[in-house]
DNA sequence: TGCAGTGTTGCTTC
DNA sequence: CGAAGCAACACTGC
């Protein structure tokens, strides 16, 4: 459930605590028949060269890109992390068992569900750890060299970044309209359009933006653009100021739940009440296109 | 018990 | 070319 503020949140943490560290060893239990060959560490032999590679390595500083995490290492490499479905870092101390690691801290926030599904642990120059937690192993983990972070084919077809005091209104109506005939809730999923929204943040913007979700794009009016440009920009700042959503196994890398869950308007509140001030509507659930919008049947038109 | 639901993204297919 | 659907996975909840 990643989506930027989940990224953002984990990034900070990052930066937070193991910004200056240098990496001591790499552990993995990651192992794919259907990445042989690709670089991913899902490939046995990828992780080898990998392991070479971030050995003995100072974390610089880390950045997020689209929903990238991006760890500059001393040598001039950086770490890639995608976190897909189920993925997130935890930072802490850890012992290993035959087929994984455990959290040492059983009182800790780290010994929480998060810490069952350690596929990738680091260990770091202070003595603790680096762990990533992957319930369904579908993270992305590579490594690419800063010269080619620009052409990187991991990062080139990206849109801008939302929250970029650079993505202004008029960028975002140029990029909306790359697609006139879509739906603006898939045209707001896609990452080469805006990056960082996903179903969640995506079902909470067209909410407060009071827009249906299967509206065609070229009938929105400049008005209801703008709406949603500031419904999007505002959505996306306050789940980074509650630490993330933790609707499903998000967690921050101390292991703690973030809070905009208990902001949702819309996403998973099916069959409720719309909580819009004299909104006699009731929340529904639709399929469109392959994805679930929860929205208000009254408010959102 | 069994199977639908969960959500990101890249690849395949049409 | 674009749109649609599946695959990469594994666990939860009904």
């Amino acid at each position: 459930m990643p989506e930027l503020p989940e990224v953002q949140t984990t990034v900070d943490g990052l930066n937070r605590y193991v910004k200056g560290l240098t990496i001591t060893d790499v552990w993995t239990s990651y192992k794919s028949p259907h990445h042989k060959g690709k670089d991913n560490i899902k490939d046995p032999a990828y992780f080898k060269k990998f392991k070479q590679l971030v050995l003995n390595q100072k974390i610089l500083h880390t950045k997020r890109r689209a929903k990238n995490i991006l760890i500059f290492l001393s040598n001039d490499y950086i770490i890639l992390v995608h976190m897909k479905m189920t993925g997130h870092f935890l930072y802490g101390a850890y012992t290993q068992t035959k087929t994984t690691w455990i959290p040492l801290d059983k009182h800790s926030s780290l010994a929480n569900n998060a810490s069952r599904f350690i596929r990738l642990l680091f260990t770091l120059s202070d003595g603790l750890h680096l762990a990533f937690s992957d319930l369904r192993k579908f993270a992305k983990v590579t490594l690419i060299h800063k010269k080619d972070l620009d052409t990187s084919l991991h990062l080139k077809d990206l849109g801008p970044e939302p929250l970029d005091s650079s993505f202004t209104l008029h960028i975002f109506k140029n990029q909306v309209l790359l697609h006139p005939k879509g739906k603006i809730k898939q045209v707001l999923l896609d990452p080469s359009i805006i990056v960082g929204i996903g179903n969640i943040y995506s079902d909470e913007i067209l909410f407060r933006a009071h827009i249906h979700p299967e509206r065609i794009v070229s009938s929105l009016t400049n008005k209801e653009l703008k709406a949603i440009f500031n419904a999007l920009k505002t959505t996306l700042q306050k789940g980074i100021d509650f630490g993330g959503d933790s609707t499903s196994d998000y967690r921050n890398i101390l292991g703690e739940a973030g809070v905009f869950q208990e902001s949702h308007l819309a996403y998973r509140r099916t069959n409720s009440p719309c909580s819009k001030k004299g909104c006699k509507g009731i929340i529904t659930r639709k399929k469109i296109g392959s994805r679930n919008a929860h929205f208000c049947n009254s408010h959102q038109i």
